[in-house]
DNA sequence: ACTGGTATACATGTATCCAAGTATTGAGAT
DNA sequence: ATCTCAATACTTGGATACATGTATACCAGT
């Protein structure tokens, strides 16, 4: 089993990322510098609520790791950068909160929720479920619409990673495991699987090595290759395989990589 | 398949609940009676922040059905009636909202969400497969202490039904389900399960028939029974049965029930 | 050199005020 | 009688001021 640890990050092996103001030396939590967050662009006056907008701009950046995990996030210093009141940021940080991405302690501060194996073992095992539940409705109603659809989006992955279009590989990710449980209808599971993602895909795009891509892909032809030839257990057995990689890439740290981890 | 109806509740069938001010007919959504709210009580002063206890004293209130489905929440009548300021009870209620419990509309108001059969599906479909999955985890390292265990919860839940004490079958019915959870480690998910579950659990205080309860009791039963041989194949199939009676319960529905449902 | 108490700067939590949008109401015109 | 339209009374969203707790920095006493 594995131990419940943070993961401290300093660099990602294939990403660089805007790094905490070395959170743990560091005495003061809001310097001068934000500590990343003066990257964080805010368009003004865009459709939706500001606390819908600043939910989202900081959201992005955590899911994306370009704010690094343990990073401060003053409510003060945000509604400083964007020219906010309070008022929406704290809702916004308050979301964030709920979906697991920030850590808030009372009269201490808020924080980049840190990565933890815990939240990962959770998080896999709720996505496996739920997508292999879907993927035995959707192996029942399969249509050679629907194949040629998934290919279609196996052949844009392929694309975008040609392109070395890191952000749009993971867009297409999601693009595939979303249609599957869009084709059985199941739009509200989905939004659940996609709460539970985030924490594997923060991980994912913080330790994912390049080469890891194209095997994506030919895992997701699988998927696919199985559900053609109408043997939904080999689908399901596909997918599976699939999603317990995550898992392997914390077994393919290096030990250099696996020293960053405290205790 | 189900349509997308919701349900306006008038009374249910085993309990008495709170009406909204004739939430269809009455134009103004909030007049001098706030519709329910008035029975809430709101203990000052206690543990954790004003939010948190605010969020807590609606959210079991809207759970338990305490407050119909489509009650006005104005946080201007919740501040009154608590003797706090607007700013904890908005973050209470963004927090039911997140939790699906409460739709809230920009500069119209906020409402205790409907009954949707859309939104049973979709819980019902997550609650099974992790439940399942979790079923299976537990078959795999099951023990004569935790077998003791789950017979001493069904016990306490015969006791609660003799005792006409309907709050209290709800809260040993989901510590039978929360101890499986725990049994594998799998906090995590079970709270994934529990927030899928408030959709269920609402339908069913609604909806559910005296002698439903004795039902239940057996199911459960049935499942410890198949986990004590170690089937866990008929273990699956025992829980897959009794989650699947929720579904049932909709078919039980009265004509006089159906009228009710709009569209 | 080290320990202990205090001052200060920072954080989030709460209260209140203002802005902007929506739905009902009721009067007046057709 | 019916329709149009302005006034009004609500709502939630946002901005700001204040309350309260925490952690560091600093300094006095040992």
């Amino acid at each position: 089993m594995y131990p419940s640890i943070e993961i401290k990050c300093d660099a990602g092996p294939g990403f660089d990322l805007v790094r905490a103001t070395d959170v743990s030396e560091e005495a003061r939590p809001f310097g001068p510098d934000t500590g990343g967050l003066e990257a964080l662009r805010f368009d003004p006056g865009r459709g939706g609520s500001v606390a819908d907008r600043v939910h989202g701009v900081l959201r992005a950046a955590i899911v994306e790791v370009r704010l690094a995990p343990g990073t401060p996030i003053s409510e003060n210093s945000i509604c400083r950068q964007f020219s906010v009141s309070r008022t929406p940021v704290r809702a916004a940080i308050q979301r964030l909160s709920e979906e697991g991405l920030v850590d808030v302690s009372p009269q201490r501060g808020s924080f980049v929720a840190p990565l933890r194996i815990d939240g990962l073992r959770d998080s896999h095992f709720i996505r496996r479920s739920l997508e292999l539940a879907i993927l035995r409705e959707v192996a029942g109603i399969w249509t050679e619409e629907m194949s040629a659809e998934m290919r279609a989006i196996i052949e844009d992955q392929a694309r975008v990673i040609e392109a070395g279009n890191h952000d749009g590989f993971f867009e297409e990710d999601e693009r595939f495991h979303h249609r599957l449980a869009t084709f059985c209808g199941r739009d509200g599971v989905w939004e659940a699987i996609r709460g539970a993602k985030v924490t594997m895909t923060r991980f994912y795009r913080y330790w994912a090595h390049p080469e890891r891509l194209a095997e994506v892909l030919r895992e997701h032809g699988a998927v696919i290759d199985a559900l053609d030839t109408g043997d939904a257990q080999e689908a399901e057995r596909a997918l599976s395989l699939h999603l317990d990689v995550v898992f392997n890439v914390f077994d393919r740290m290096s030990e250099e990589e696996r020293r960053n981890l405290p205790a």
